[in-house]
DNA sequence: TATTAATTTTAGGCAAACCTAAAAATATAA
DNA sequence: TTATATTTTTAGGTTTGCCTAAAATTAATA
C-alpha cells in the first residue's frame, strides 16, 4: 500500500501542491509550483509525472495537477513535522518567530515518525503553532480553526495573532511598540462603548487599540 | 576561508575518516571507509578525491587519507550535533539510549549553527552524551576523560559503564539482555584462563560474558 | 624472489534532480 | 478568428554520488 520513503525534493512538491491546492480542491498549474519553489517549469514537468506515477498525485496534461487522497496523507504529515519543530524551536529554545521557518523545513524531512510522535508529546499535543497555523495530529486531522479579525473577537475570548493586514511599515513599527506580532496570545477583557476600542491583555499587561488597528489583524481562536 | 556548505555525503566521509584516523594522526585505508559506509571502494576513491580537492583530507594515491586541520575542526563540529542530538532524545523526548543513535545521525546534518548552540543551551551544556562519549564545545574543544575497557579492568576492580564501542543494533540489544547500560556499575570477580571470559557482577548478580563482549564496553574505573 | 592475493584506482554507466532551448498546446487580444 | 503571448512539455545536457568491471599498485606468501 504504502510507498516507499520519499526523497526531500519529492516531499518539497507535494507540500508545495498541497498548499497551493487549497486543501486538495484546485488543479494546481505547473507554472505556480515552479515560482513557489524556485525551480524551472520544465523540471516541475519532470518531478509531476513521477509523482503522477507514484499516484501522489494525478497529472494531464497541459491541464496541471491535482493531489489525490494518499499525497494530501503524505502533505499532512509533513505538515505535521513542520509545525511541532516551529513549536519546539519557538517555545523550547526561544527563538523569535520569524526566525523558525527556515529550520523547521529542514527538520520536517527527518524520517521518524517515532521521534515526531514522541515531541508531539513532549510538547504537550500543541494545537497550533507560533504563526497561528493548526497543527495535524498523528492521524491527520486538523482541528477545525476559525481565523477571524481580532475586532469580532467577544469579551473574554483569546486568539492567537496570525496575520496583519494592512502591509506598511508604520503600522508595522505601531505594532512592534505594542509588543504585537505574529503568534502573539491576545485576551478581550473589554470592548469600550464609546469608539469601539478594545482593552486586551499581552503577557499579562493591559493595553487598549482602537478599533481600527484591531481590524487589521486577524487571528486565530484560541 | 571556510568552504561552502557540505552535503550530508560529504559530511558523513568526513565523520567516518576523522573517526578512524584515532583523533586525526593515523592515515585510513579507502577500504576501512567503504566497510564502515557500505560505498563500494571505487565510489569511495571518487569522494576521497573531492574532499581532497577540498583541503579537508590530503590523499596519496594508494596511500589512504589524512584528515587535514579543516577537516577535523568540520568532524568535530558534525559530531557535536549529533551528541546534543542524542541528549535531547534520551533525557527530553525519553528515547531510550539505544535507539536514539539512528535519529541523530540525520539530525545531525541540519545546518543551523544557531539552532546548535541553542540545543546545547537549552540541555544545559552537557559534557558527554547518553552513550558516555564526550560533546565537543562550540569551538570543538573536548573535555578529556580517562577511560577504559572492561576488558582491561583487573579481578575485583570496579568501573562505570561509560561508553559502548560498537554501535550496532545486535550489540545494544544483546546489552540490554545483560542489563548493562550507561552508568551501570560493574565489578570484575574472575577472569578465565580458558578464553579470557571475564566473571562481573552487576546488581549483586553474577554474570558471564566473552572476552569481545567485555572489550566493547568502556568504563571508568572506580 | 616470484607468484598470488588484496587493495585501490580508472573507465564507463546509471538514476535523481536539476538546467536550457525549442516545440507544442492553450489562452488572450486585436 | 486569427495573431500573439503565455504556459507547458519534450529533448538533450550537467552534476552528484553511487555502481560494476577491469587495470594498476601494493602486500603477502611460497
Amino acid at each position: 500500500m504504502s510507498n516507499n520513503k520519499l526523497t526531500k525534493s519529492e516531499e518539497d512538491y507535494i507540500k508545495t501542491i498541497f498548499n497551493l491546492s487549497e486543501f486538495g480542491n484546485k488543479q494546481v498549474s505547473t507554472n505556480s509550483i515552479s515560482k513557489v519553489l524556485k525551480i524551472e517549469p520544465a523540471s516541475v514537468t519532470d518531478m509531476v509525472k513521477k509523482l503522477s506515477l507514484k499516484k501522489l498525485i494525478y497529472h494531464k496534461k497541459y491541464k496541471g495537477s491535482q493531489i489525490s487522497k494518499s499525497g494530501i496523507k503524505v502533505a499532512l504529515q509533513i505538515i505535521r513535522k513542520h509545525r511541532l519543530w516551529e513549536v519546539f524551536l519557538h517555545e523550547k529554545l526561544n527563538f523569535k518567530w520569524d526566525k523558525i521557518h527556515n529550520i523547521a523545513e529542514e527538520l520536517e524531512h527527518v524520517s521518524s515518525n517515532k521521534l515526531i510522535d514522541k515531541l508531539d508529546d513532549y510538547l504537550k499535543y500543541p494545537k497550533i503553532d507560533p504563526h497561528g497555523d493548526p497543527i495535524p495530529n498523528k492521524l491527520g486531522v486538523i482541528e477545525s480553526t476559525i481565523k477571524i479579525s481580532l475586532s469580532d473577537l467577544k469579551i473574554f475570548e483569546s486568539g492567537i495573532v496570525s496575520r496583519i493586514i494592512k502591509e506598511d511599515d508604520h503600522f508595522f513599527k505601531l505594532l512592534k511598540k505594542l509588543n504585537i506580532q505574529i503568534g502573539t496570545k491576545i485576551k478581550v477583557i473589554e470592548k469600550l462603548e464609546f469608539d469601539n476600542s478594545l482593552e486586551i491583555i499581552i503577557d499579562n499587561k493591559k493595553l487598549l487599540i482602537s478599533k481600527k488597528i484591531a481590524s487589521n489583524i486577524k487571528i486565530t481562536k484560541i
